[in-house]
DNA sequence: TCTGCCGGGTA
DNA sequence: TACCCGGCAGA
């Protein structure tokens, strides 16, 4: 193992000291979005059923959540934000909070090895590579501890050694990692075969920065059929939660209209990476809500037709990177990854894995409940006994429609 | 624990 | 569409 694992594996943690993390877990021919909370504060539910303390992040490993509404909140309309060079996008407006299924548990040297382990992350083989995965927190019995600053020396760390120092200097650096949302490396195991390439992340003030190494065809750790899928989460805006709610609230045309998407054309595998996502993101940028998620993936997928997603969504794979969009409901979405070893052409009788998360939006998240009204309703005036005499939404467990607020 | 009511299921 | 209810979350 090289040397400079531990200190980029630290590196990594440190950068890593919010939010939640999450891991496709392929079981049973599904995939099942996992939490890998490690901090677990902002949902309860996800490990209800583990009747576990909140730090248990060894009861709670393989808890099957959806936890994209905890992802990073991207409010920067796509608009402002010149998407060019990132390849790969998703709008998760809210998905549930709740568990929907509960995987096996995960096993050592099962798919979320190397990134998860006994309680942790433990450094991946391909950080040699440039790539870095969790290790297990300095301090467990303390998981939400906050991560300690970054240095502008360790975020350099963190650049890809092969890539040019894009121009960011180091008071750039700083005011990207202490203002803005840090950007977090993510491990996903899927089994999948694909090909993670380089990612760049653009930055608010324009500049790219590359976030991996290019992976190349041939390394040795698909062996097992799975692949180590990366995402990179991206805070692009850090304005208030409310602020996006608003944006969710019923519900301006633009709003409740999907995004048109591009056609098959436009996201063509030859069609540049480039041009292919500045058509991608661009309707979004016009009719997305506000908080928006950007999942930036080191994954190669094969180029097939734009999959429709329940829920105004859409998974559009182009050649290096997929792009998967979608508005608040419930979604499915699937993808037909490519095997960098089983390269099959698209078409040819291989066997297409689909990938699944189910999911359904949280209530708390983007706090679309409303407010629960404070005066009297038909069940405090006429009580229990009469409920005949509630109205009829009382009596349907509905928000009352006599004694409005 | 009570209450309001969301979200989803069923007929 | 009407009706019902599990379950969440605030009071």
């Amino acid at each position: 193992m090289p040397a400079e694992e531990p200190q980029m594996g630290a590196l990594h943690n440190s950068l890593a000291g919010r939010l939640v993390d999450y891991a496709l877990k392929k079981d049973a021919g599904l995939n099942f979005l996992i939490c890998l909370d490690l901090q677990c504060k902002t949902e309860k539910s996800c490990h209800k059923e583990s009747n576990s303390p909140c730090p248990g992040e060894e009861a709670f490993a393989g808890q099957v959540v959806s936890h994209f509404s905890t992802v990073t909140h991207i409010r920067k309309s796509l608009e402002e934000l010149d998407m060019d060079k990132v390849t790969a996008a998703m709008v998760l407006t809210s998905l549930s909070t709740s568990p929907l299924v509960r995987s096996p548990p995960v096993r050592p040297n099962e798919s979320l090895n190397g990134s998860w382990k006994e309680g942790g992350f433990v450094p991946s083989s391909t950080s040699s590579s440039g790539y870095w995965s969790w290790n297990a927190p300095s301090d467990q019995s303390n998981p939400s501890t906050p991560s300690p600053p970054l240095s502008a020396d360790s975020f350099k760390a963190f650049r890809t050694p092969s890539q040019p120092d894009d121009g960011i200097d180091e008071g750039e650096t700083s005011n990207l990692l202490f203002d803005e949302p840090i950007p977090r490396k993510r491990k996903v195991s899927l089994l999948l075969n694909s090909i993670p390439t380089v990612e760049e992340l653009k930055l608010k003030n324009g500049k790219v920065l590359p976030m991996n190494r290019e992976r190349r065809v041939g390394e040795s750790d698909y062996s097992d059929g799975e692949e180590d899928f990366y995402y990179t989460e991206i805070r692009l805006n850090t304005d208030s939660v409310a602020d996006g709610l608003s944006s969710l609230s019923p519900v301006s045309p633009s709003l409740a209209s999907p995004p048109s998407f591009p056609t098959q054309e436009a996201i063509r595998p030859e069609t540049s990476c480039a041009k292919t996502e500045t058509k991608v993101m661009t309707p979004l940028s016009r009719s997305a809500p506000t908080n928006l998620y950007l999942v930036h993936t080191d994954h190669a997928y094969q180029a097939t037709p734009p999959v429709n997603i329940p829920g105004s969504a859409k998974f559009t794979p182009n050649g290096s990177s997929f792009s998967i969009s979608w508005q608040s409901p419930p979604v499915t979405f699937t993808g037909i990854p490519v095997s960098p070893t089983h390269n099959r052409p698209a078409g040819s009788g291989e066997q297409k894995q689909s990938h699944t998360v189910l999911s359904s939006p949280p209530r708390v998240a983007f706090g679309l409940r409303k407010p629960r009204g404070e005066g009297k309703k038909c069940r405090k005036v006429y009580g229990m006994e009469n409920r005949d005499m509630w109205c009829t939404a009382c009596r349907w467990k509905k928000a009352c429609q006599r004694f409005i607020d």
